[in-house]
DNA sequence: AGTAACTGTGTATGCCATGAACAGTGTATG
DNA sequence: CATACACTGTTCATGGCATACACAGTTACT
């Protein structure tokens, strides 16, 4: 593995798959990599994305903000790293059946979003490049390999389970998080405007009492997956 | 409208829906909300999200970061006004045919996020409460009234196919924006890792000419889309 | 023993969102 | 018609951020 290849591979690639340079000489690091990552998971938690700034994760440490660039390049690199770690693992594998596996494959995903809410915040710019993530997709490939479609297809609905995970996730965080009376103050205010001005399906929806009341609810969750999953089968049985 | 009312919506809603205080003294302003709104959007165009910032859209006006703080009581509420206008108004509807008048919604919703790249970028953290965006809504809901589904069902589609539209467009712009120097490293890198650590699916993909090479094609946002759709259509089915 | 590599700290730069004070302007009121 | 006040945009200021750089202390290899 050349270094100049490792250069130019995408930030945190390199370190999470544990090549780290072994240092030689001078102190030992007061920290690990793990560490760090688990101060930035923790911070995350505790004050949420916003609040993940190398000076607090530094702070949880006991560290200045320089120090993590003793083992970061970047914050960048970091939040990769973070990334893999709050992701974490797949589930075990479940064969015999692709849509119990998508299933248990898209719920552990979204159970993960709900222990980590800030997870769907993190920046994603490229496909999947460390262990864990990798894992994720591996997985998922497994899952259904016994559906008869091609890789590329089964890779298609990877991508296409991935997405309404994170942007359910998105919505259960975001809808239940919403300020009640904020909420009663919206319908107030859209009411009269709807009416009238060529809005009338929105203001039949946001009259009905499922609008904001509750946020959503497991059904709406089972609703989306289930939609997936039978466009899924569609395509297999048209096969 | 009670004051007290309007107080407590959502950054930005009674801005987007015409609600400004009508000044009755002193200097006429020099701008209009629209004009800002536009210089905004023309400089996320120009230079992306990370680029759009209240000093940034002040320059291209010609004021200080300070004087937009007159026509807004903050960044937050101007990007509610900016995603409003950036995505736009709905398409023309389209009727008798929601497979047809959901395809047009979904592929017009892209369209917009390639006009606008950062538009996937902007925060969304409530339910849309913005004229355009209702817009949107009701435009589905209208498209999808001959399904037979009910007001519910109708709305679930609707989420499920924007969760679907904002990480397509993410995954478009992000795969092909990825230097192809790098993704040739990554596959070097990766792929003596994979094998012979139970990656074995995962190495076939990347293997695989499809991976990162050409980027995401139109058949691959034709497999999400027709996904979603059947899975639609198994459900109007069965009813 | 000495040197060089490595660690953490202090200092500094240039961004950012936003608050506060201020000077100029023009309208509504006396 | 004069004046006061509401409203404009500017300057100055604060506290936060990522990150570069120089330095002092530490430790392994020569």
């Amino acid at each position: 593995m050349d270094d100049v290849e490792i250069e130019s591979l995408p930030p945190g690639t390199a370190l999470a798959w544990g090549h780290a340079p072994a240092p030689r000489r001078g102190p030992k690091p007061g920290y690990s990599l793990e560490q760090i990552v688990d101060a930035a998971i923790a911070q995350a938690d505790a004050e949420g994305y916003a609040a993940l700034s190398m000076p607090s994760i530094a702070k949880r440490l006991g560290i200045t903000a320089n120090a993590l660039y003793r083992y970061l390049s970047s914050k960048e690199e970091l939040l990769v790293l973070v990334a893999e770690a709050a992701w974490g693992p797949p589930p075990d594998p479940v064969s015999g059946d692709w849509r119990a596996a998508v299933t248990v494959w898209a719920r552990t995903l979204l159970e993960r979003c709900r222990r980590h809410p800030w997870l769907i915040d993190l920046p994603v710019r490229r496909a999947p490049s460390t262990p864990n993530l990798l894992g994720w997709l591996e997985n998922f490939l497994a899952g259904m390999a016994d559906s008869g479609l091609s890789v590329q297809d089964v890779t298609g609905c990877a991508v296409l389970v991935d997405g309404w995970v994170r942007s359910t996730a998105s919505l259960l965080r975001d809808v239940n998080a919403s300020p009640p009376d904020q909420v009663r103050a919206l319908s107030a205010f859209l009411g009269p405007r709807l009416e009238g001005r060529g809005y009338t399906r929105v203001a039949a929806v946001i009259s009905g009492e499922a609008y904001g009341e509750e946020g959503m609810e497991e059904a709406d969750v089972e609703f989306g997956l289930g939609r997936i999953l039978d466009g899924i089968e569609a395509l297999i049985e048209r096969r």
